[in-house]
DNA sequence: GTCTATATACGGATAGAC
DNA sequence: GTCTATCCGTATATAGAC
């Protein structure tokens, strides 16, 4: 697959991931990411048909990277607590995006729901591959039954954090709730 | 300032209102105000001259209606722990929105970061009008020095349920939050 | 003050030459 | 596969009759 047309297609989906992210979706034109990518508008058409295809595409791609993301920690981090750290350390981690655009999945969710877009379901599936491999770190941690409400806990403290960053524009509040939160999984 | 325009005016802020909250600010055109109000596109530019003026004058009415909001609990409600709480109950109190539609505030932050709109400043004026009143309550309760802290805490537990739930669909855990919470401002 | 008609720009999407 | 030209719908905004 390494062929001019999968490159120009993996490019496009590139651009249009991060301009989603920076700009919101609807916001985003085709103009936008054709004139990032270097290629005509008409052009486009010849890899999605739609913007929706492309917003399709983009959570897909989005999941598939979280997956991998995770399965690498899970193969590099043996104690589960260590991997519940390396979880909340992205925030320490993508702190400068985060205080420009806020979090993708989150704000994204957030867009679609006002939207009543189609591929709200799916942009949601995102937050469910964190809590599935979340539920599966606490139960780890022989916290069994409580495992499902200590993952959304967790993401949903992320997302505060995240959006209050983001609207504040200031990063030393995401610190002290980074510290907050290793406290957390440490004393559990 | 009873007369039949400034009602008029008051009627458009009101749905203008409403639609920002539920449809986002960039996705609701004037003809769905005008729709909903039930006057003509034209005669929208009597009373608001660009979309932005409207946009700043329903920041401006969330101000003063969370303003008002607050004054009022703070003559109903003496004890500051109560007045925590009664914050706290907002989640309760507005489920069914913010399952639907998320945070009126957040969810306009994270908007209009995103469309680097120049009213994101005003925007955010809306959380610091909570937190100022948050660290009054939690300086009453011998919080002198970690007030700030506390007050951005609790707003970003409120940001990150809201999210969730509104992510989700679904109130269960809400609920549970909202208890949490409760808890951690009785054991302040 | 309220309406209709319209100017203007932009976004998504298509057709077709090369 | 890539480009230019273009259709069509919708959005903000304005002009002017009533």
């Amino acid at each position: 697959m390494g062929t001019k047309a999968d490159q120009c297609r993996k490019q496009i989906l590139e651009t249009a991931d991060n301009l989603f992210y920076q700009q919101g979706f609807d916001h985003t034109s085709f103009s936008d990411i054709a004139d990032a990518v270097g290629i005509a508008r008409g052009n486009f058409y010849y890899y999605f048909k739609t913007k929706d295809d492309i917003l399709s595409a983009v959570i897909s791609k989005r999941g598939d990277d979280i997956l991998q993301m995770l399965q690498e920690w899970d193969e590099s981090i043996p104690d589960p607590r260590d991997r519940l750290k390396r979880y909340v350390h992205i925030l320490i981690k993508s702190k400068d995006e985060i205080e420009q655009y806020g979090c993708p999945m989150g704000s994204l969710c957030t867009e679609l729901a006002k939207l009543r877009h189609s591929e709200q379901d799916n942009a949601n599936d995102l937050f469910e591959i964190f809590r599935n491999w979340l539920v599966e770190q606490f139960k780890l941690l022989n916290h069994k039954k409580d495992a499902k409400q200590l993952a959304l806990h967790l993401l949903a403290r992320g997302q505060g954090v995240a959006l209050i960053t983001n609207a504040y524009q200031d990063k030393t509040f995401l610190r002290n709730e980074a510290k907050d939160l290793e406290d957390w999984v440490d004393k559990l």
